[in-house]
DNA sequence: ATAAGGCCCTGACCGC
DNA sequence: TGCGGTCAGGGCCTTA
């Protein structure tokens, strides 16, 4: 499941093999995966661009077209993009294919089809609600402590809110929470001061560390992550108690409980974590 | 305004 | 082997 570290490391892998190359043509095979324009739109639209510069935003990539449009692309849960080579059939699991001038084409493919793909003239079109970039200046301790503040739901579940911090999934928001010592059921609005600076520092040095180790490539099935250029990640060796559960906490040797918060696994230690 | 629950999807897994 | 049921999970939507 791709969060911030992920994307990361996707947008760096897919940089150097789309550089200025152009885009021919565009096929969409489940038409719900673009999300704005329509698909016969995007498909027009698309055709002739070519690939200028690559960002991240929270948990989504951005491709900046020569057109000044940008290209911006959510993973969701299982989406992947390859560039592959020209004979590399899609496989029913693609439902976009880019054809590029190279003769290489871009596949996004997606298991579970939760991904979306957008074309915009103006990115905050799509960005509107995300919150503060968290390894970037704009996301500051009292500014969490702002938006914590009055908040009656777990503290795991509005880590998980992307208008309060930006690009922290499932697996950091739980890493994040252990690194700051914080029980994650607590109510986000009763954290105090100093806990709140505990924890904007787990989630900046978590997420840190995943983008140093090209992040989690957890084991098969269909969230397994793999970086564009097949090189897996290796932040989940680093894992403390995301999917632990029952293994001992690494600091203090008590097994790792689960419950469900926000309709969501979570992974902590009952000792450490207060 | 906030919190909680449903929905979209499909492969993996389980019990029979 | 086959079958039905359950689960996971990001973000958006609806409801209270």
């Amino acid at each position: 499941m791709p969060e911030l570290p992920e994307v990361e490391t996707y947008i760096r892998a897919l940089a150097p093999l789309l550089q200025g190359k152009r885009i021919a043509g565009a096929h969409v095979y489940w038409p719900r995966t673009i999300a704005a324009p329509d698909a016969g739109a995007f498909v027009n639209l698309i055709q002739g661009r070519g690939f200028v510069h690559f960002d991240r935003r929270g948990k989504y990539m951005l491709f900046g077209l020569d057109s000044g449009e940008t290209l911006v692309v959510h993973l969701r849960m299982t989406g992947e993009l390859r560039v592959q080579p020209a004979d590399m059939r899609p496989d029913k699991h693609t439902h976009l294919l880019l054809d590029l001038e190279s003769g290489e084409r871009l596949h996004y493919r997606d298991q579970r089809k939760f991904g979306r793909v957008w074309l915009v003239d103006d990115v905050t079109q799509v960005l509107a609600r995300l919150g503060p970039e968290p390894l970037s200046g704009d996301f500051a301790p009292s500014g969490l402590a702002q938006a914590l503040s009055g908040r009656t739901a777990a503290i795991k579940a509005l880590l998980l809110d992307q208008s309060i911090v930006a690009g922290v999934g499932n697996i950091y928001a739980d890493e994040a929470l252990f690194h700051a010592r914080i029980d994650p059921r607590r109510t986000g609005g009763d954290l105090t001061a100093d806990e709140v600076v505990c924890l904007w520092q787990g989630v900046r040095e978590v997420l840190t560390k995943g983008i140093e180790l090209r992040g989690s490539s957890l084991g098969s099935g269909p969230q397994n992550y793999t970086p564009p250029d097949g090189l897996p990640g290796e932040a989940q060796e680093f894992h403390q108690v995301f999917r632990r559960t029952g293994l001992p906490c690494p600091v203090c040797g008590v097994p790792v409980q689960r419950v469900v918060l926000a309709q969501r696994s979570t992974h902590f230690c009952p000792s450490c974590q207060r």
